[in-house]
DNA sequence: CAGAATCCCCACCGATACTG
DNA sequence: CAGTATCGGTGGGGATTCTG
């Protein structure tokens, strides 16, 4: 049954690629397990749409393909995790090259439930070097629990996951998509605070700083909307060719 | 009918990138306009197994997301071509990247037929500058009459299609996957000639040279086969948290 | 030749129910 | 909690046909 997956017979090693991961929630599921290893509850927590029996489908198909690895953690930790072999964590680039491309997108919609991986992601996807400076700062981000910290220095961020409470300028905890709405849709911070949606510890002002450290990209011209537009924008010579040798 | 289209409803902005170019066949669409314009029949001989009412419904999708522009040709060659838009074109180092991550695939299988944009793009995509050096050539490629320019110059690859017969040091043409064997699949170029697949004229030591650019990388371990192994070969912290913050 | 329209069929997807 | 079983819906594969 398996053997008829349907497949791209394509030399192409992109095609390959989506040989692999290009069947849907694929990718997605990789997203999810960018930041450590989860259980298959937790999965389906941060895909809230997808159903058990496509989930454990795609799990199996990453195994075969040695992106994902299953391991059971020892006692008394009983449970099964996923976890993205060091092959399959190099997909993490790829994912945030998609993201940086799509957030230019003219259909993008904002206001949607994020997972915690995905804004964690997006976080590192969308910092802006030229944005951040000289600033520095360590900053704790707490969402259902875990907690993850962000530290910017010398034009870097760098953020995950971590075990403890770490020592930070400041700390936000409460809900995700309401930091989201604060970092990539303009909400101010004092809205979101006041709702209750988020709790701020300590440095205000290195909160204030921090979330202005990842501006969305102006969106790409939409599609135009008459088709068959006899002359495009920039003038194209007719014919299948188009020399790309003048960058030497 | 297309308002029902199956989207993730994800705030995540690479699930939006998956929900534009996440269907299947359309990111191979667009491998196949990444060399420039080409027409309806052009890319049904590119993708060779995909259905004609397929092919029909992503482009439409694809102009809607303004990701392909769909353009008549002034006459005497009245003909509908498709194109990148700017911000389409722009996938084209996602589609690189994944070919590269890839071509490392344990379960990649070579000898498949290759579409002239995918060989074109996986030179482009290959190309190691340590194997160059400060080897510099032009080599001219010719597939189904398409020519190809590629210039190799201070360690840098230019390949993209030309309308005219260039000059150059070396040009091979005829079967493209008998090409993609030499230069992928250790094929001898001599066997490649000997069989009539490929015609070389001019430098001979310039294309052997040349086939040498694009060496494949090392494969990445294949799945374990005994799964849920207890420890995996490194030993890691159990739990869903890893601090990724170590590079700072 | 370009491409739209139609048919059938099946694999996949989605949802729910169920079980060790 | 971690999946499996089942069933209905749908989108893709393939072939064919039609039209400009």
């Amino acid at each position: 049954m398996r053997s008829n997956r349907r497949r791209y017979e394509d030399g192409c090693a992109a095609a390959h690629a989506l040989d692999l991961i290009g069947e849907r929630w694929a990718l997605l599921v990789v997203r999810e397990l960018a930041l450590g290893p989860r259980r298959f509850t937790d999965l389906r927590a941060g895909l809230p749409t997808i159903s058990p029996n496509v989930l454990a489908q795609r799990l199996d198909e990453l195994e075969a393909a040695a992106i994902v690895r299953r391991r059971r953690l020892p006692p008394p930790a009983a449970a099964r995790v996923y976890e993205l072999t060091e092959w399959g964590a190099e997909l993490e680039p790829i994912l945030r090259d998609l993201g940086r491309w799509a957030a230019r997108s003219p259909t993008l919609g904002g206001g949607r439930p994020m997972s915690t991986a995905s804004v964690i992601l997006s976080l590192r996807t969308m910092f802006d070097p030229a944005a951040a400076g000289d600033f520095a700062a360590r900053v704790a981000l707490v969402f259902d629990g875990e907690i993850h910290l962000a530290v910017v220095a010398g034009g870097r961020l760098a953020v995950g996951p971590v075990a403890t409470a770490p020592t930070v300028d400041a700390r936000l905890a409460g809900d995700r998509d309401a930091f989201a709405a604060v970092v990539y849709g303009g909400r101010p911070l004092d809205a979101a605070l006041a709702d209750g949606l988020l709790a701020l510890a300590g440095d205000r002002a290195v909160v204030d700083r921090f979330v202005r450290l990842f501006p969305l990209p102006a969106p790409a011209p939409a599609a135009d909307v008459d088709r068959d537009s006899p002359l495009p924008p920039a003038a194209v010579p007719p014919g299948p060719t188009r020399p790309t040798c003048e960058t030497l």
